[in-house]
This record gives C-alpha cells, structure tokens and sequence, in this order.
RNA sequence: GGAGAGAUGGCUGAGCGGUUGAAAGCACCGGUCUUGAAAACCGGCAAAGGGGCAACUCUUUCCUGGGUUCGAAUCCCAGUCUCUCCGCCA
C-alpha cells in the first residue's frame, strides 16, 4: 500500500510510475478524495477542540452549544466515513510502484532473461514427461487425487514421497544452517487482516481457500504461501533497528484456486491447488531491499547448484509482476518433456509496500519511525523441484538417479526403479 | 461442549465519570561520576493523523463497534481475542 503522504508530495511522477503496470485505475479521482477526506478532518477538529474546551471550563451555559456541536461533528464524520471508503478502495487496489531497474513491459512475453546456469542434459532417448514417468513408477497417483478430492490434487507416494520430503529437509537445513534464516513452523491459516498485510486481500480474494470456522468468528484462510504467515511475523509493529535484517523460512503446504487458469497445465502437477513450498522471509533496513533481494535470490539458486539442475533467472517486466512487488527476479529450471524454462522460484522485493499494510516499522538511529521492507522468496518450490528431478534425472528405463546431495536424506538410495 | 477471568504505552502494571496521554517499575536514549565499564544520581522517552517553510501546534487513540453524558480508559450493550479450570479428542 502506498503511503499517502509520499503521494501527495508528487502525485503527477506517482500516476506515472503506476501507469507501468498496465493498471486501469482513476487516479484523478484519489487525489479529490484525499483532499476532501483532509477538508473533513480540519472542520471536525475545529469542532472538536471548541467542545474540548467548553468540557474543561463545566461551565453550564454553555453545555448546549456543546450539544449542538456533537451534532456537527456526527454530520462530518459521516460525510468524511464515505469518502474515506472511497478513498481505500482505490488505494487498497493499487499495485506496488516497479523500481526503476524493472523493464517496462505488459506480460510475460516482456520478462528478461538475465543468465543461464547449469548443463542442459541431453537425452538420447525420448525424454519423458514428470506424470509419464511418476505413474509408470506407480507413485505419482492423479486418478486417486480426483477420487479422493477433486481435480488439481495428486497423491504422492512411496520413494518419490521420501523424495518430496528430501527435498524439503535439504532445502530447509540449508537456508537455516547456510543461509542464517531461522526455522519456524507456522500455522497454515491466515486472518484476514494478515491476508490483507501481505496482499492478497482484497484483491485477490477469488484465488483464495477461504475456512468456514464457528458463525462469528473473523474470516480465515489457508494461505497460498508461506509468505502471508512469516511476513505478518512483524504486523503492528515497532522494531529495532539493531534485530534487523530479520530471516524466515518455512516448509509449508501452500493452497491456491488457481481460479483463472483453467486449462492451464491440467496434465501433471505443475499447477495443483495444494503443494508444498520452501519460503524465505527477509524483514529488512528499507534502503536495503535490492540487496537483500540479490542476497534471496542467491539463496534460491544456490539449491538449484547444489541439486544440479539447469536453470535461468529472469527479471519480471512491470506488468507481469506481482501485486506487492518491486523487483521480482524468476528462477526457471529446465523441463526436458517440455523443452523448455518453468518458474520454480519467485524472489521479490516488496519494498514498504506491504509493511506500511502491516504497520511495520522500525526505529532508525535518528529516532525516526519508518517503515520496514519486506522480502520474500521461494527457496523452492518443493513439488516443482520433484519434477524437475523427476525429468532431468530419469534414465531410458523410466528409473529416477537421486541426486546427490539428497541421499543423505534417503538412506542413501541411489535409485528409484520400478517395483 | 460447560464454568470463570481478562484485554491500558516497547514490556510489566496502576487508574474505575472531569488538565489522565495516562502513576510506578523495567527497557531504551542523553548527562554527571569513572582510566573504561558497572553501580548510583539527574534528565528525556507512545503512536497515528491534520495544519505550518519552520520553531511549533491541534485532533484522535487505554481490544473493536454502538449507547449514556456537557464530559468516558473509567458506566451500559454487542462483538472479537486471550488466559484458567472441567469434559472430550489428536
């Protein structure tokens, strides 16, 4: 969420700045209500400190003028209540301004690649796909899934289930012990004022599980990433300049509608409505967002050398990036079936954008309040890293080689083979 | 599911109709003292929002939303959340 006060300062380079990310919105119509949102706020103070002041004297003439102005006051807040919902609804919509690193761009078509790492491996057969060679080895399970729940599920079993939970034991020792990001285990419902916190609310509502809990109760949802829990860690609050950078990771289950994709990778479990991922959370210095984001990303692709897996990491054109962000840096792992890159990390710099939701701030060395910026990545995504194992490590006879900085995890099995 | 208790500043915790934005303590910051540190002593220390070039000033905020009153942290109603005990269950 934008600050409206920085707005205010320069409300012409702000319009300009928001109009990169093809987003359709009346600006003209926010800068009007702000101004009569403020034109309120100074009646009603006029008349709240008249009334103040009569209150203190307890002079009893003048109770009744006292009376009248409570009337006044009651009329302004109402008028100013509708131009204040006004004004959040637009506000409450807007996307994050792209930084000026970010090329500007209208879709995915605009991203950028930046660099390619690792050997794309070279096949001298037919290489198959991840669900080809997941049934075939009887434990990548689609049918059961819709038997069981509903499309967009899989069940995932025997060996490629100790893979999935190789992976994510890996991945999580080497954030915490590499990477000094501390481990936590959060629950996997989120209010909606956190949902709001990070970004997903309101917006986004469609794509969101929501929980029916007792009648009364606020609403509450499964989050559709670990982000929403560890970022809202810092929600309401004042911290220490000194406590940070703070660093978060989690192994979480992640649930998404995927409204809106229908069609979409409906073979495979590329794209489910619940999967596990590997998020990292930086809470950081608001001048040192792109930093830490280097810093993230760094982390993200470090697992990817280490499983040895090719990869490329691009940078997000303006128009393709996420609700919250700034700087969004795509990691992209080589899908042999596919002959082609598929997202598997997704590091951004959310700069003040979700803390000023949050009220997240901190106290500098000048004794100024200001607002955190918050990072957050995926250092990965755990049933993507399944595929990409799965594909660029499959052998002509449909077996799966483990990589090897796994088999510690998987009592050193070397292989999965068929039964 | 049944029975209670509570929600106040970064934290602990007083206040229970009228300069209370809020005692006290801790933490924190500055100073005196000290070779340095600690201790002791002195002083400072909430946030959000509005106005002003600025010094500064005003308003709001004691869980949330209503109500009573000239005036509410304090009284009334509704809701949310937290804690304790019993029962049940992983």
């Amino acid at each position: 969420m934008h600050n409206l006060k920085e707005i205010r300062k320069d409300f012409e380079n702000f319009k300009k700045a928001l109009k990169k990310r093809s987003v359709d919105i009346d600006l003209n119509n926010l800068e009007k209500l702000d101004k009569q949102n403020r034109e309120c706020i100074l009646k009603r103070e006029t008349l709240e400190k008249e009334k103040k002041d009569i209150s203190k004297l307890k002079d009893k003439s003048l109770f009744d003028r006292s009376k009248k102005i409570s009337q006044s006051i009651e009329e302004i807040i109402g008028k100013q209540k509708k131009i204040k919902d006004d004004l959040e609804k637009i506000l409450f919509n807007l996307p994050n301004i792209p930084h000026k690193d970010v090329p500007i761009g209208k879709d995915e078509n605009d991203n950028v690649e930046i660099e390619r790492f690792g050997q794309i491996p070279n096949f001298d057969f037919k290489a198959k796909s991840h669900y080809e060679l997941g049934e075939k080895l009887g434990m990548l399970d689609f049918d059961l899934a819709t038997k069981t729940t509903g499309s967009r599920f899989v069940f995932v079993k025997d060996k490629l289930a100790l893979l999935e939970r190789a992976i994510s034991n890996f991945m999580l020792d080497t954030h915490v012990s590499k990477n000094g990001y501390q481990e936590i285990s959060p629950p996997l419902l989120a209010s909606e004022n956190s949902m709001f916190g990070t970004g997903q609310l309101p917006k986004f509502e469609n794509d969101q599980f929501e929980v029916k809990l007792d009648d009364g109760s606020n609403r509450k949802f499964l989050i559709p990433t670990a982000e929403v829990i560890l970022t809202n860690i810092v929600k309401d609050q004042i911290l220490n300049e000194k406590d940070l950078p703070l660093r978060f990771v989690a192994s979480t289950p992640c649930f998404r509608k995927e409204a809106g994709s229908y069609g979409k990778d409906t073979k495979g479990m590329i794209r489910q409505h619940q999967f596990y991922k590997v998020e990292l959370v930086s809470i950081v210095d608001q001048s040192k967002c792109l930093d830490e984001l280097e810093r993230m990303t760094n982390c993200a692709t470090d697992i990817l050398d280490l499983l040895n897996l090719p990869y490329r990491k691009m940078i997000l054109c303006s128009g393709d990036m996420g609700f919250s962000s700034e700087k969004t840096y795509d990691i992209e792992v080589w899908l042999p079936s596919e002959n082609k890159f598929r997202e598997i990390s997704s590091c951004s710099s959310c700069s003040t954008f979700q803390s000023v939701r949050m009220k997240t701030r901190y106290k500098n060395q000048k004794k100024e309040i200001i607002y955190a910026g918050t990072l957050n990545g995926s250092g990965l995504a755990v049933g993507r890293t399944l595929i990409a194992i799965l594909e660029n490590y499959q052998q002509i006879d449909g077996s799966i080689t483990i990589p090897k900085v796994l088999r510690p995890y998987m009592n050193n099995l070397e292989k999965i083979s068929l039964k």
